[in-house]
DNA sequence: TCAATAGTGTCTATTAGACAGTATACC
DNA sequence: GGTATACTGTCTAATAGACACTATTGA
């Protein structure tokens, strides 16, 4: 079955044909990951009562070379030949941030033609997940100019076009990037056409906002998947700390879905997925509140509900 | 901001950068796309009662040359250079089966280091779902040897191993793809691992039950990706003609899915996305079943429900 | 007539949403 | 004491699962 000791065509075996094989002279697209990483930022409340804010952020880089010299881009890099993609994505995470274990899944693999004005050039891109209080420790923050963003998309319209037979579905979204220093408002057209028994899904950049390339694509495309996860995954403990509340738990759902939850509610839904500790907070003018860890799914309750 | 008048380091401006810029010689992957076009099969029933069973089929070619000659393939090809990877899947479908419009979405990128023994491929895999009806009708099946394969999939045995600080949790999944002349019976290991904060999840072929390359892996994702797809979006209606009648949605949800729904959940379930027609099915010795046909969700049911 | 499927009504269990009400720290 | 948050109890609405029951055909 494996065809080792079949011959070809030319009356070669496998191994023969491996030993004579040239790769072709053809040209190849390059090759590059592109990070996009993820992170909560707390910042300080206003007053001793309220509790902390949570913000969404994306690390950016500031290019210091052409194209896009001195626009913002999602920071990335060449695959090497003896590496695999994945790897690659993990080297850069840890070039970028100095973190070595990360929630890490690959996105989306953008191969338009113009895609980059030098060459061909292909990139597959990965969301990571990393935890503020990792990155505090890990060294992280190249030479280069990274900054970290706060994120966040809204939908500015919709538009249904009906085809002779089926429609097109335009959706226009505003994604907004931004920190003390700069603010970037990239607009992306999410396009889903559908005809006959054909059913496809593009985007495109409507106005790249100062962001480099197609990378305001990219971030969407991110947004749109972390989201989606969030919600049928335990992705979120990717974000915290060993140590969270529940209403820092929520917060953190809240501002990646762009909308409230009811308390109530999302501790019964989480309640399966985390583990109290003996341990409470002490801060700010209020009830303290009690800290959780993370509960992998194995590690079920095996003591049944206690009954009379 | 976009940097078309800054210049850089080397006094250039990016309209200078561009023309003198030259790719460099590094060595570069190939890439291919890998496509996983999916259909569904209703065979003739046993007897003139029994309706017509639905099979979830994948199309594979047998390979003509060095390496895995003689073994079943992914259809596959490279990505020309002056072409999209998303026009280079469309292209191949339309090779392999002569359909133009289907529903079509990219799965992975994969690229680990020695999955093709030639030399360094990366393989962007995309999903196709095709109705049989549009495949009769088109030409389809190239001059290679391509065949239609029935597949399922079990899952094996599931390990949980803890580690220090995590655990890693393994699952052997077994595909079955089979015709009339042969059976193969790849497994492969998903495996996930958590460490701390990281999280990363990966596919190894433990067997490839003679299938050439990866692609064991790829048709299990691929598998994986039609039945999560199958329960949150509309993506069954991609495997059906224009005409169908609520039994046989119901047995393609089944098979897909590999177990039985309730027929009554099932009908309240997708009565939102389906509209009736007068026809019905005359055939086999059982009542007649009324033919429904996919509606967009943008075409509500304006008139609100009738009340008294 | 009857085997096999089509299709509906309804009871129950589970889950999500809403919201009021209690608890508790700090200034 | 008052404020802001932590946390729980419970009512209601919506959804999923189970299953019995009716309808209709061709041989």
């Amino acid at each position: 079955m494996s065809g080792k000791n079949k011959v070809d065509r030319n009356g070669l075996t496998e191994e023969e044909f491996l030993r004579s094989y040239r790769p072709g002279d053809y040209e190849r697209p390059s090759l590059t990951v592109d990070m996009l990483i993820f992170t909560v930022l707390s910042s300080a409340p206003e007053n001793y009562r309220r509790t902390a804010d949570k913000t969404l952020q994306v690390l950016l880089i500031r290019r210091g070379e052409h194209p896009f010299l001195g626009s913002w881009a999602v920071p990335g890099g060449f695959v090497g030949i003896h590496e695999s993609i994945d790897e690659a994505a993990k080297r850069e995470l840890k070039s970028e941030t100095g973190v070595d274990h990360a929630y890490l899944e690959q996105l989306y693999t953008w191969g338009e033609v113009g895609r980059d004005p030098r060459m061909r050039v292909v990139s597959c891109s990965y969301m990571a997940l990393v935890d503020r209080s990792q990155l505090l420790l890990q060294a992280g923050e190249d030479a280069d100019d990274a900054r970290w963003f706060d994120v966040s998309s809204e939908i500015l319209s919709e538009e249904i076009t009906p085809l002779p037979d089926g429609e097109r579905r335009e959706r226009r979204i505003r994604i907004v990037l931004e920190n003390e220093d700069v603010r970037l408002e990239p607009v992306v057209q999410v396009t889903e056409h559908r005809e006959g028994h054909g059913r496809t899904l593009s985007r495109e950049v409507e106005d790249s906002g100062g962001l480099a390339f197609d990378h305001a694509k990219m971030i969407q495309y991110g947004i749109e998947r972390l989201r989606s996860k969030l919600e049928y995954t335990d992705i979120a403990f990717a974000l915290m700390p060993q140590l969270f509340t529940l209403s820092e738990l929520q917060r953190v759902y809240e501002v990646i879905l762009g909308k409230p939850l009811l308390a109530a509610a999302f501790r019964r839904k989480i309640a399966g997925r985390v583990e109290e500790t003996e341990e409470y907070t002490r801060e700010g003018g209020h009830r303290p509140s009690k800290l959780y860890r993370y509960r992998q799914a194995g590690e079920e309750l095996d003591r049944e509900e206690e009954r009379i």
